[in-house]
DNA sequence: GCAGAATGCTGCAAAATTTGCAGCGTGAAT
DNA sequence: ATTCACGCTGCAAATTTTGCAGCATTCTGC
């Protein structure tokens, strides 16, 4: 599409900072890019960018802008699936962010349960924390996010959420392996790991922790689950997972305890889009398909 | 906006039927367009006009595109409205499609009121039946609709509603006038002046007439409320009509009576907008006054 | 059944637009 | 003070778009 050079254009001198520079990536003139976002400027009535000594910035209208392009090109890219539809052939691509949390299990057998349906429909799984997932929404980056306690709410649409206590997974000789009832000080009273900060069960913790006498003081704080998850087998320790991330039979020597709410408040998963926004029918069904098996495994874990 | 001119072009070629005739409309040769539309369907990658002896004409995965390229352009209005309302003035345009009905008392006082506040903002009133507001919003021809009854609820996302029973009036000096409670049978076997088949009111009284032995059985049948309401000042006749269009206390000379729901079913006016579409800011504050007022009438009715 | 008219499409040259080159003035960093 | 990178502009070359004329095709009216 000829006249989408415009995203491209906007796009990559914000990104590049100046003219020349972003000239020099797409192998033209400066003078021809300077020229092309004058014009542009003048044809939008109003100046995009900020002329610093240094290059150029984009102003707010320019984010505006920027923004508008942004939706426009992802809802072009529908009309193509769906124009690509109606011609007979399912095609279309699916585009989610999670968090690692839900990565392992979950999603990979919802992915392949879809394309079994429609071998036509591609995907592209991006693993983010819940800050970048919800941010790549609002770029059109993804489609979808399905994310544990997410931030920003605004430009969030919910598609459906299910609570998600966090868990506590030990080795099966832990100490604390046997009790039925497991209490979060005791957790706290062993050895932890914990996940870092960008992450909701982190954060659900220091709420849970704050202003008590038995704080976190993590052994070991990683932002991979999968390490914090195989840890536990190594050392005697006790690391926090949402269940989720976890197989429904659990892995081999681990044990898996939920922890009670008044200890520690239950976390919510969510999936949602960008809010407003028309999804590519693709990314629509498979959020469907992701929403009942949300439910569903919410419905037996109670 | 120069590459909005793919806009005009598909939508001017559809139009005119033909490449020819739309060249001519917009003063350049038809080679020259017949190029463009070429070019355009290889960038799209698939034929967008079928190509009749006759002419062309928009295929189904035109229809589509057409559609995308009116949203954007919708959007990229807001997004100008958005800028200029960051440079300090609040300016904006509000386009609403209203019926007949809604017309003439509510809409020029909340217009009235609303421009007060922004002295900046335009408007465009549209009086349409129904089915035509409707689809005034899924071409981005109007932001709002206000109407009575919608058929195709479809693209159309609600904002508000309310109930609107239909009133019937006549003179202050029929018959009826006095009769505290008045039923549809008693109004019906006096001469009575309807709406047209496209009105919300009318489709009210077919489904409540369905089966009955006393029928409509109009002495005027009008696609003009204004006239409808004025005639029974000249024959003892009874029209139908809701409250919102009816002055508060009512013109002189007639007298307005609800009649009961078990007689017929209670009507909806609805306030909506496209479904999924971010309004231009004037458009979203415009429907918020409107909702406002709306539910402060519903109040006060009940 | 046949001329006439209208349609979409294409080769070629003219017109218009975009690009590249060189150079100017400006403000920040060294 | 000098250097450097930046945005911007005049002018000519390169590219793209347009107009003109003409082709094959199909429908219309007689």
């Amino acid at each position: 599409m000829k006249y989408l050079q415009t995203f491209s254009l906007i796009h990559d001198v914000a990104r590049a900072g100046s003219i020349r520079k972003a000239a020099e990536d797409m192998n033209i003139t400066s003078s021809a890019l300077n020229r092309q976002i004058q014009r542009l400027e003048d044809e939008f009535g109003t100046q995009i960018f900020e002329r610093l000594p240094r290059g150029v910035r984009l102003n707010p209208a320019g984010e505006l802008l920027l923004q508008h392009i942004r939706s426009q090109n992802a809802d072009l890219e529908r009309v193509r699936n769906q124009v690509a539809d109606l011609s007979g052939v399912r095609r279309g691509h699916v585009s989610i962010g999670c968090s690692q949390g839900v990565n392992p299990i979950f999603l990979p057998e919802q992915i392949s349960r879809y394309r079994a349906k429609h071998p036509g429909v591609t995907f592209s799984v991006r693993v983010r924390d819940r800050a970048a997932a919800e941010h790549d929404l609002s770029t059109f980056t993804s489609d979808l996010a399905l994310v544990f306690e997410p931030i920003h709410l605004a430009d969030f649409e919910i598609i459906t959420s299910i609570p998600q206590p966090v868990c506590a997974v030990m080795a099966k000789d832990h100490p604390l392996a046997d009790k039925p009832r497991l209490r979060l000080r005791d957790c706290l009273a062993m050895p932890h790991v914990i996940p870092s900060n960008e992450y909701g069960v982190r954060h659900l913790l220091e709420l849970a922790t704050r202003g008590k006498s038995r704080g976190l003081n993590p052994v070991v704080e990683a932002d991979s689950f999968e390490l914090m998850r195989r840890y536990v087998l190594y050392e005697k320790a006790i690391s926090f997972q949402i269940p989720i991330g976890l197989g429904s039979g659990g892995d081999a020597g681990m044990v898996v305890r939920e922890l009670p709410e008044r200890d520690l408040p239950i976390g919510t998963l969510l999936l949602g889009q960008m809010r407003g926004r028309t999804l590519p029918v693709a990314s629509a069904k498979f959020a469907l398909q992701l929403a009942a098996a949300l439910e569903e495994l919410d419905g037996a874990r109670a």
